[in-house]
DNA sequence: TTTGATACAAAACAAGTTGTTCTGTATTTA
DNA sequence: TAAATACAGAACAACTTGTTTTGTATCAAA
């Protein structure tokens, strides 16, 4: 690849990232992605056909490394063992989160956060889903399945939300403990 | 107040509430609001500033209700009483939600429904915080409260959107039982 | 019923936005 | 070095927003 084209790409997604932490996405006009990362109006339309497009170009690029390596971590040790495991996924993706690479941090804590936390829940509820299936030894017959897999899910980006709003005074492994706390009960 | 500005009022909110259930939220353009509605251009800035004013004022409207139902509610019986009630005040919500009184269903599974399920769930918050302040006998101290709040809110929400994805295959009743499930367990 | 107020429709408007297309220049790769 | 291509800059039509103006229809109160 042309290193222009990634200098380019690279410096459309840092404006856009760094737009995002002071405006709405809807808010903020193509023009102002082109004089932050200085580039001209040809250049953008050439690497992203829309700005929606920009999106969700973003969304796989920053969740797709964490995702993954959540995936990996889940191969190895399952997906929370009940106790026995001393670090869970969950905690795995908080720690992940909190090193805040390309600052996706900020985008999960902006004012377009919705778009972020659903990409991320969406991600998140696929991992659940599989582990579910894999070995599922519930106790729990009354519920369906896939309430419960929404309920994790579903919890745990709420979670980080109320981390990101209380501006992360709790670390990672206190979190994954409140997370134990309200989720093994259940299972 | 002027009959005729209840009627383009009334005219206005049920032309958006129908675009929305075709279209994002950001992609309506005020135009498709007139055309929709049959009213004029200076008509529909004379009710509101912008379109986020609308929307705005939308929630008011239709969450309002609600939401004030589920505080008389909380007043009488308390949020859950720990199995006692017959039926919890989140049973109440799903019954009042499935009148589906002004479509409000359509708003919650609509495209732009991260809008009003963000603005339904910092309702929903700020009731149960006010009810764990007053009885609050809680057993787990090991637990932030504003956690818990946040726990029970947000997994509320998680489930009624669980609910309307599949098309409301599930009861009031059910769903009650299911949240019951999850919840009550760590209270 | 009349009268004064006002909600309304229609149209024109400036300012801003989007996405396209062109030309010429600079950079990269082979 | 040469051919390919990524880029800047500018101009463009089409659309959107919010304002303003003018004349008409409807309302509420006397």
């Amino acid at each position: 690849m042309d290193r222009r084209q990634i200098k380019t790409r690279q410096a459309i997604f840092s404006a856009f990232v760094k737009l995002l932490e002071t405006k709405r996405y809807e808010k903020i006009t193509v023009q102002e992605i082109l004089d932050e990362a200085n580039i001209g109006r040809s250049t953008f339309y050439a690497h992203f056909e829309t700005k929606d497009e920009l999106l969700k170009a973003i969304c796989k690029e920053l969740f797709g490394h964490i995702i993954d390596s959540a995936i990996d971590k889940t191969h190895t040790h399952g997906l929370y063992s009940k106790g026995e495991a001393p670090q869970s996924v969950f905690c795995h993706l908080l720690q992940h989160l909190q090193e805040n690479d390309n600052n996706i941090l900020g985008l999960l804590s902006c004012e377009s956060r919705e778009i972020f936390l659903r990409y991320f829940k969406d991600s998140l509820n696929e991992l659940i889903q599989t582990q579910f299936v894999n070995h599922s030894r519930r106790e729990n017959q009354d519920l369906p399945q896939d309430f419960l897999v929404n309920h994790i899910s579903g919890s745990f980006v709420e979670m980080v939300l109320w981390w990101l709003k209380g501006r992360e005074k709790h670390t990672p492994e206190e979190l994954d403990h409140y997370f134990r706390s309200v989720i093994e009960p259940i299972l």
